[in-house]
DNA sequence: TAGGCTGTTGACACTTGCTCAACAAGCGCG
DNA sequence: CGCGCTTGTTGAGCAAGTGTCAACAGCCTA
């Protein structure tokens, strides 16, 4: 399953991708602490001081894995431009609550509270989820960008992976959860759109 | 500051109330792993086996705190009966908002990413958060405690935590954020009675 | 063949979570 | 008074895990 297993001599790069997706499958069970860094060298068949060669601290190997985890839940919700804003969305959000249900251990591990509280993972997490914030003001068509809109997002984000997680253990059928988030996020930016105009008209421009 | 600082023979609660304490105060700047239980047994005047003998590992000692700082959260969101819905749920957010901004360190340490992934912490929390479900479900005076209604809420406290964590860096003036999260709940609130009603219709009873 | 660049390693130092067996201060009871 | 029981408390020590250092080994260039 590995791309190249081999212990001899390897690119830089292609090392470091190797560690990187193999704390991406390690994870997906574990929790970073419960994971030794022992463990990722042996599984790269390679010796621990090498692990630390690519990457300076333990919380730094993490950070890089956090990234590429991002970046892969960004993959697994696609962006379909040809139909319209609603049934997008709908579509968007279905497969982000798919991927949260199938990768709830990963995806508790490593985008959620895994941050551990190092900076350096929480400013990786941000750069994601601001990134999602784009993403997802792109896919419902929405010009604006202004920063009342973004916090909207961001905290729509919140509620989207809040509610993913809680549904998965939960009765409720994932297209009324889907409902419920897609006109949320409709309605959230409506929102945010009048509160802005509001503030602008009451407190005369910036 | 501590309540009882000496070294010598305590009862059994005070002395658990004291290390809950300290870890209160300690993770108010650190994270869990850069808290070393040396730290906690020092600042206690006390060795470190005891805490042990009080917490039988890491993390139950880091369970009872974060449970601790849940309620504190709790507690420092008003309940205020006598007044319009509007108004009450409007003077909750804002407390909410200026409880993280002025402990944002010990929030983002403590409740949010703080879990680190030990399934205890996860749990504690998820109490904590059914907890805070219930609590602004009463605020808003809404009757209904169906599951999509509830969970409903637990996204909507989802947007609450991010928005309150991404205002603390905005120049969005709070009162907005604050306008923007009550019309989301209520909004949110409407939106679930409106699905549930649908979801019944269509599918027949249970 | 000499020399450097780079991927790689074994051994070691130090921190830290956690255990074990024993000590000590209060307190009831014969 | 002295005996033992309960309970808060401790020092020493094990095991695991992170991070460091100096040196080795394969490959490219001259």
């Amino acid at each position: 399953m590995r791309a190249v297993p081999g212990p001899p001599r390897m690119s830089a790069q292609d090392r470091r991708q190797q560690l990187v997706d193999i704390g991406l499958d390690l994870l997906a069970t574990r929790s970073i602490h419960e994971l030794a860094m022992d463990e990722v060298a042996a599984e790269a068949g390679v010796s621990r001081t090498l692990v630390f060669h690519y990457f300076p601290s333990k919380g730094d190997y993490f950070a890089a894995v956090v990234s590429s985890a991002g970046a892969r839940l960004m993959e697994a919700v696609p962006r379909d431009p040809d139909t319209d804003v609603q049934t997008r969305l709908r579509m968007m959000v279905t497969a982000f609550l798919k991927f949260v249900q199938r990768k709830r251990g990963a995806y508790v591990a490593l985008v959620r509270g895994a941050s551990g509280g190092d900076p350096k993972v929480l400013a990786v997490l941000d750069e994601v989820r601001s990134g999602h914030v784009i993403r997802w003001l792109d896919a419902a068509e929405w010009p604006a960008r202004d920063e009342l809109t973004q916090l909207a997002v961001r905290g729509w984000l919140g509620s989207l992976e809040e509610a993913a997680l809680a549904a998965t253990t939960s009765s409720v059928p994932r297209e009324v959860v889907v409902e419920l988030l897609v006109q949320g996020l409709l309605a959230d930016l409506e929102r945010a759109a009048r509160l802005a105009s509001g503030q602008e008209a009451s407190a005369g421009g910036r």
